[in-house]
DNA sequence: CTGAAAGCGCTTACAG
DNA sequence: CTGAAAGCGCTTACAG
């Protein structure tokens, strides 16, 4: 590895106009600094990042936690967040939570020991771990925030309206029995959304007692779920708060022989089926997860940027699609 | 952030010293040791990484360079690099390559200039970026080698065999007239499973000449490659070398009003289902992909522990499995 | 077994 | 506009 001073004695000058030079501070000859940059290139020469952080205290790296790169949602979130760091000349550090708040909790200290100069976490619950985070950790949330009163901003879509939008929709098919399978409501996302279909059910009359049924995120729990439902009530219509409950519910409702739409319509967030390849075509709300992504790191290369701390909304909405598939 | 020499002045003592029980070497009283690592502890002392890594030039960070990770196949592979990764105390720096070699090079260029301790590399095709590079940069290829004659371990599985047990299932269904779509025959796995399906056919004495399609991975070349063959050919069998040629070829299939697998029967790689939710059951060969992140990851730590050189075979192959659809 | 000292490759006041 | 010097937080020969 080629360093400073290397350049500095080819070019018989100091260390310290070498520096300025390639960092572009202080006053310099522009002759001396063209020759500086030149033989900088030549030499390929490249800073040490970790020396540099030990004056500057700076990196240019961001953190990224999510629950599950295997769940293609945050494969395509992951992918926004790395391109849009790419363009700005920042490295990206991979945690993947696994749905576990410990593991979560070791990535978040790991993170802040390396001093990344910014987190984007998908939280994989509701913990306490960003409690004591100061602004200038520069925390972006993507999905859902961590708990109720977040001091670092959320990027996310209207889920209230999101949820309302589709079980109106579900209602303006004349469904009256439409129950509810959703994650745990402590989540924001999660509660916003189970806030939009109670709202709408009521705002159409349609009874909601005891009508939603809470649990994890997983394939697993939509199937349990939906065997409570079936065996406790006669629904026309089902709802689910993610992609994962909805496949989870659907095989149950296969194994019970039942038809979709005819007898039972289901709704869902989040199942994109970009290849065609799904055996039912879901009316579902997209997410413009790679945009999450894209905006998490503008956002954290603003905080970089500004001495200021973050100014602005704390809950950041993008727009998201309504498909219309033949679940409904 | 506390510092060696804040628990040094705290106990009354050198930060050489610290250093030393910290770190396990040299000889240290017990006592002291143990009061040394009681006071770590308490002031919860994190070592900065930055300022050892300017000493030792070691680090204990893995980069990873994938094609797309919006890919549900290269999610599960970080899936398993992260969790061995974990395990093994490395963090993780990820790169996206979006399938394109210039950016593959950046990435790469970018990783050695922060001495990663190892890098996983799944290409994105052919290329020379890795002919300079050395066995101490620690460079484990997955899925298929960058080029025929590589001097870092590749990890993959049988492609010949696989390709050609696939193959072999079909001409036992009776099948005569089998095409193959297939990614860049340069790229050594995508060539391995084109010598295993035309050996297969020699061997059956079915004819194999203009049965190849070669095209690109993506789905938009199953599309394009679909057409061509039947707009030539009247095939009663396609092999497709990856998930996304066959959901491509599908798409054309079904336009076609073809019935599968009465009409046409198709097989392919990597087509999990892992939520039963894909409208046709893929008969496919499964690679065991979190594992192969796994043994990257072991292997570089292998290489990372051992002060020789790796010693071990080039090419790793891992067991894959045959599943049975009903798309044949 | 322990400490003083040098140095890793940068940056940045401080002089000049 | 340029240079000499100090220092970021560690590690590691070298003494003792």
């Amino acid at each position: 590895m080629v360093k400073l001073t290397d350049i500095a004695r080819k070019l018989n000058i100091s260390p310290s106009t070498v520096s300025r030079a390639l960092n572009q501070k202080g006053r310099i000859s522009p002759e001396l600094r063209r020759l500086i940059l030149e033989t900088a290139d030549e030499f390929q020469y490249q800073p040490n990042e970790y020396a540099r952080f030990l004056k500057t205290n700076q990196t240019t790296t961001i953190g990224v936690i999510l629950p599950d790169i295997s769940n293609i949602f945050y494969g395509k979130l992951l992918k926004g967040i790395d391109a849009t760091a790419r363009n700005n000349g920042f490295s990206v550090i991979f945690c993947d939570s696994d749905e576990d708040l410990a593991n979560e909790r070791t990535y978040y200290e790991m993170l802040k020991s390396k001093n990344v100069c910014g987190i984007v976490v998908a939280p994989a619950g509701v913990s306490d771990i960003y409690d004591n985070a100061s602004a200038e950790d520069h925390i972006v949330f993507v999905d859902s925030a961590p708990s109720g009163s977040s001091s670092h901003p959320v990027i996310t879509i209207d889920n209230y309206r999101a949820a309302y939008e589709l079980t109106e929709h579900l209602v303006s098919l004349g469904r009256s029995r439409i129950y509810a399978i959703v994650g745990p409501r402590c989540e924001t996302s999660a509660n916003d959304r189970v806030r939009g279909y109670l709202d709408c059910l009521a705002a159409h009359g349609l009874p909601a007692e005891g009508h939603v049924f809470e649990c994890e995120h997983d394939y697993a729990s939509g199937v349990k779920a939906m065997q409570k439902i079936l065996s406790l009530h006669t629904p026309d219509a089902i709802f689910t708060e993610n992609n994962l409950l909805a496949y989870g519910a659907l095989s149950v409702i296969r194994a019970y022989r039942l038809t979709i739409p005819s007898d039972l319509s289901i709704a869902c967030f989040d199942a994109s089926d970009d290849f065609g390849m799904m055996s039912v075509a879901f009316t579902t709300i997209i997410q413009p997860v790679a945009e999450f992504g894209k905006k998490a790191v503008e956002l954290i290369v603003g905080m970089n940027h500004s001495q200021d701390s973050y100014q602005g909304p704390m809950e950041i909405l993008m727009e998201y699609a309504f498909i219309r598939g033949q679940s409904t």
